[in-house]
DNA sequence: CTTGACCCTCCAGTCGCTGGAGGCTGTAAG
DNA sequence: CTTACAGCCTCCAGCGACTGGAGGGTCAAG
């Protein structure tokens, strides 16, 4: 016969642990002193200390260790419960693979939207540069500039894994118009995929005139009236579509602050 | 402004949770009808509503999302978090992962039981056979028979995965030997492992007579007597170690029933 | 006889909700 | 004008598997 503490050492469990197992009927002393309430283990309580061990290492809960002790008396019955109680497992071990793997898209992305900022950081000027072509998933849309964030909400739903890089816009129109514009969210993407509602092809390569507005998107078109100046003077042609790369802006999980956003705008050029 | 109900459509999140987010002073309404104590919301609500759903879905518990609301106003400021949860996450499930791995081969083994009492069952006759040699890690002992159980828990801690059937043991003495016997619990193995204190050995070839004992191992002597009748009467010589298998003996799990367990009895034979 | 280890019971807290009881308000239908 | 119903409110309890603390009895040794 052990005391409960001897008893916690033989078997393990904590003195607490044996008590509420006690409580539960889970685990019933031996003995019981009538006069102290104290609690007397047996060796045949140690046996079944020992599975209940057994099974809640495997996770089992409490309940379905009552039911096993209850029906088996030989592993080989525990059988059907293993099965079950693998699915079940299974089941959670797939839910947090997804929960880490999103989380690891969030820190990648991240990461390089950071790098993006910090290389882009420094050219708040106007500049000419040659853009390499890519290869975009996109949403064409008809509506009011600000829908676009829907599309890309729909992109980065369906594409989640696959994005590359920020997100982008092409504009379709060579005016401004207000609530029936024609433009098209994008995201880079590594392999092509193909999706309803979703085109996938390469965006072509274009010599742009570029320029990184810093500030809420409500007053991009300062920017763009620089812009257009500049491209005036040089007597170029503006190509469509032209595009926004939304260098810092709304984040996955925060709004973020408006006044740091960053957005490239870039005029494709002909001549 | 919306009422609790609408803004729970709006939002995603249940009446109830969003009553208790705001008990948690998680996710505070824009205003509160003093007479009526109706909660009303806005639009910033509404936002903040769907940084925590983000955070939730990330599996981040309310107290962690109450201070990245405090210390973060942009995605790039939660990346320390993020790393966090992520080895967190990582951790638990490594841990599924482990636990599952285990119930599978449990799973597995008890496949593997069944089927060698099935195949054996049938033979509770002495008979003379031809064993194959196998792979086994062992640990050599002195002292007394039971204490090979011992043996056998150490040898699944550090073998777990590459075991490869069900365990045996080796007795090295020509007679009946109580507390000083010498005997080697072995469990065949798959692949050679190199462990401190475990042999690992390719265990020859060897031809036996052997024969099943059925019930408790106190009364594997009759069976013994049986075998030494059988091998004295055909003029073979026993050669050392003798064998014993455990077809079905203590599970995993449960000790079982004594009187059905199975044990081979193999005495290599030359001559 | 005291000390200190050990045991007891009972209650509360963990986490993120969820459920129910019981009650108020506001609107629409009978 | 009553009644029904939807929608809101508060307060309390429960889940699962413990863990922690308060407050108090018991036991063996010095």
């Amino acid at each position: 016969m052990f005391t409960i503490g001897e008893f916690s050492m033989a078997s393990g469990i904590p003195v607490r642990t044996l008590r509420f197992y006690h409580d539960e009927g889970l685990l019933v002393p031996a003995a019981i002193d009538p006069e102290t309430n104290y609690r007397f283990y047996d060796e045949r309580n140690l046996e079944r200390a020992g599975v209940i061990t057994a099974l809640r290492d495997l996770e089992f809960s409490l309940d379905d260790i009552r039911e096993i002790l209850a029906d088996c008396s030989d592993d080989c019955e525990i059988l059907a419960h293993l099965e079950r109680q693998k699915d079940s497992l299974t089941h959670k071990l797939r839910h947090y693979q997804d929960v880490v793997q999103k989380i690891e898209r969030l820190i990648e992305h991240q990461r390089h939207a950071r790098e993006e900022e910090k290389m882009s950081a420094a050219t708040y000027e106007i500049a000419e540069r040659q853009i390499d072509p890519m290869l975009v998933a996109g949403i064409r849309m008809t509506g009011h500039y600000s829908d676009c964030g829907q599309g890309f909400a729909r992109l980065c739903r369906a594409l989640g894994r696959h994005m590359a890089a920020g997100p982008l816009c092409l504009f379709y129109d060579g005016e401004y118009r207000e609530g029936d514009a024609n433009f098209e969210p994008c995201v880079p993407i590594r392999k092509a995929v193909s999706i309803d509602g979703i085109s996938v092809r390469e965006l072509p390569a274009a010599r742009c005139v570029t320029l990184i507005h810093r500030g809420p998107y409500d007053q991009l078109r300062t920017s763009y009236a620089r812009l257009m100046k500049f491209v005036k003077d040089r007597g170029f042609d503006v190509q469509l579509p032209t595009r926004e790369v939304y260098v810092k802006g709304p984040g996955m999980i925060f709004r973020g602050n408006p006044k740091k956003y960053l957005t490239e705008i870039q005029l494709p050029i002909a001549g």
